[in-house]
DNA sequence: TTGCGTGCAAAGGTTTTGCATGGCA
DNA sequence: TGCCATGCAAAACCTTTGCACGCAA
């Protein structure tokens, strides 16, 4: 709450946009730094996360904690797509990957936590952990 | 691999014991220090993460990374229960309970998951967001 | 006696906070 | 001009690593 967000400055354009660029992508607060640097923009860490957390409360981005992973994620999502359909992810935990999963059947988990258990999932923040095919062919 | 949990030790026992006593709760490390300090039992931060870290290899305690802690959660598994079957954990973002869900009805995501994504679920380590029923209820 | 176990101290990495300065409106 | 935004430095935290000593077998 308060007034946050409320100037628009170089930074919270140049943040904005850069995740936007790399929507469908998880990047830690490290990895868009890194980014933005590559482009010529130099904004402080302190600056980059302060604008996270606030995108955060707004629903522009979505944060992950990966489990085995120091640092979270963030990810563009915006108010268009993955905020409205079963948009869950899964984290493989061999190679570390993070895989988008758009899919509706997935619809009926939802359904059945809420009416059988009381719980209403949240699907964009939730993560399946597991096994990609590509790792479980090699094990 | 190698030789780890060779030996028995005060400590490594005290450390089993306090998890199983705690059993359906979730500790962080912090959490466990300070449950051994309270029973009169001083064990250093180091010890007790390696042990976690072999016990998590085994299988006999579980690791969750919640979403907005900065600390990891290990709760005590055993082999016995909550190994074989599916179950599922619901982390209520706003009261912060973890809550088992043990139910069988939810083995059909796990295959499917594997049938049409080739991603193989790990339900132990996986974590639904969303609200439980009495926070529901508030909102 | 051998070699893992233990724990202190220190390092490593992420995130937060204090504070003086800068810049939008 | 009034305030929020910025970013450096430092603090706060969690976790890991190095190393000397302790202890189970």
């Amino acid at each position: 709450m308060s007034d946050r967000n409320k100037y628009n400055t170089r930074q919270k354009n140049d943040i904005i946009e850069c995740l936007k660029e790399a929507k469908g992508t998880q990047m830690t607060v490290s990895d868009l730094n890194y980014r933005l640097h590559g482009q010529g923009v130099n904004i402080g860490m302190t600056t980059i996360y302060r604008h996270l957390e606030k995108l955060l409360e707004d629903g522009v981005v979505n944060k992950y904690t990966a489990d085995g992973d120091r640092s979270a994620y963030f990810e563009y999502i915006g108010t268009e797509d993955c905020h409205r359909p079963m948009c869950f992810h899964c984290k493989c935990v061999k190679c570390g990957r993070l895989i988008h999963l758009d899919c509706g059947e997935l619809s009926e988990v939802v359904h059945h936590l809420e009416d059988s258990h009381g719980f209403t999932v949240d699907p964009v923040k939730t993560v399946f952990y597991g096994l990609c095919s590509s790792c479980r062919e090699v094990a």
